[in-house]
DNA sequence: AAAAATCTTTGATCTAGATCAAAAAACTTT
DNA sequence: AAAGTTTTTTGATCTAGATCAAAGATTTTT
């Protein structure tokens, strides 16, 4: 069987691992800012579910009926356009919330793992319920759109006037720290996503990419460890 | 003496004139979302002023004293990059709110007026205090949050796939869909920036947007009233 | 209303990154 | 471990939009 077959079965983990107690994305998550009795509230709703690489989570255009936050591994979110190009807006890291949007109806993005991933889903009814009658979590989510919007235009930066080089550069260091917030070493980074998403996040082609790499190689900013494993100088 | 003076002085509009009961951007703003009392808080703390074309609101930097809410007329909101050029993240419309941000601290972009403006400004400990106390303003700040997230999605879309042409459509389109929101004839629509901020903002040149411009001209897609004034067919 | 300053358009040329093509490397399956 | 598949890199060429330059419009000042 080929290890990325979209349809292989996925079996719930079983609830003592799956216990928010245990769980190592919590200090990250939304869930960090809850109280005792919210938290075991969560863990009474929640689902958690094991993704592999490249299975999707949720789709554009699909109804909203759960959020979802990232326990472990990595997500990508991303739109595919009329054309059939794709354009990823990010790349999720434990403890990254996912799902809710200003008009709750459907989905404007898609999202799909990056290699295995945990993923704790909420249905919207019971963490409205919850939010609603927590202004901690209200605050929590209102922070994270504030960083959200100041990252998005830190990207719209960077896509908008930006050599590739440059852009390259840039997706290493907030790769960098955002391992760094997760308790990850900062450096050496290591790459979950592959060529082609990574063109596709910073608007590029995947041969432009290949070649920023190779000479960000020469130029000695950074040296490559593996294909997947770069330190920056 | 200059019309675009930046010194300017100005004169703070006088109370009976500044009035929420006779803001006319009332209905769009996050006042709208107020109860009777809190519009008489507004009323008492905020102070209205008149911007003059090119006048600077706040920059980036500033330590973060006020908020801000557009009442009548443009704004600019830009980021000055290291080596001198500007990106700009976006035009504001009457009824905007600016300053919020997620460390509070200092300002992260810059803000002037284009052409003449009038912009409320609130203290944000008196703002600050307000939202603490009503869940209707803190929704409504998360919704327009939401709404600027996906706003910003689809800006690194047009700014990272589409050729200038398209850009430069899509930011028609939009600036129709502003007007029909606040109430204005969404066709034919008028451009308050001039050709720089509309590249500064599509990240293009300044020559690229007149030769769309001529070119979609030519396509039959616009049509030109004046240099500020187009009719979408 | 003429002169000066600013903004916009048009023209000629250049270039970063796209596209087309193929080799090399890294994985998967048998 | 050989064959097949997918991903990444490298090479050659092309092009949308940048850059450099100057002419027209429009606005401001005198």
């Amino acid at each position: 069987m080929k290890k990325n077959d979209l349809y292989n079965q996925q079996v719930e983990k079983q609830s003592q691992l799956a216990k928010c107690s245990l769980c190592s994305a919590k200090r990250f998550s939304i869930c960090g800012k809850m109280d005792e009795t919210q938290v075991k509230k969560v863990d009474s709703f929640k689902r958690t579910k094991n993704y592999k690489d490249k299975q999707p989570i949720f789709f554009q255009g699909d109804p909203v009926k759960s959020y979802f936050n990232v326990r472990s591994g990595n997500v990508k979110i991303y739109r595919l356009l009329d054309d059939g190009r794709m354009h990823i807006m990010g790349f999720l890291y434990p403890g990254d919330f996912m799902g809710l949007s200003s008009d709750q109806d459907t989905y404007l993005n898609s999202a799909e793992a990056i290699g295995n991933a945990e993923i704790c889903s909420f249905a919207i009814s019971e963490f409205d319920d919850l939010n609603k009658n927590s202004p901690e979590i209200t605050k929590e989510l209102l922070k994270r759109n504030f960083q959200e919007i100041e990252f998005m235009q830190k990207q719209s930066i960077i896509i908008g006037k930006l050599h590739a080089k440059d852009r390259l550069m840039e997706f290493f260091k907030n790769i960098s720290a955002q391992r760094k917030k997760i308790g990850l070493p900062d450096n050496p980074i290591s790459l979950p996503m592959n060529r082609q998403d990574i063109a596709d996040y910073l608007a590029l082609t995947i041969e432009t990419v290949s070649r920023g790499i190779t000479e960000l190689k020469n130029d000695q900013k950074i040296k490559m460890i593996d294909k997947n494993k770069l330190y920056i100088n």
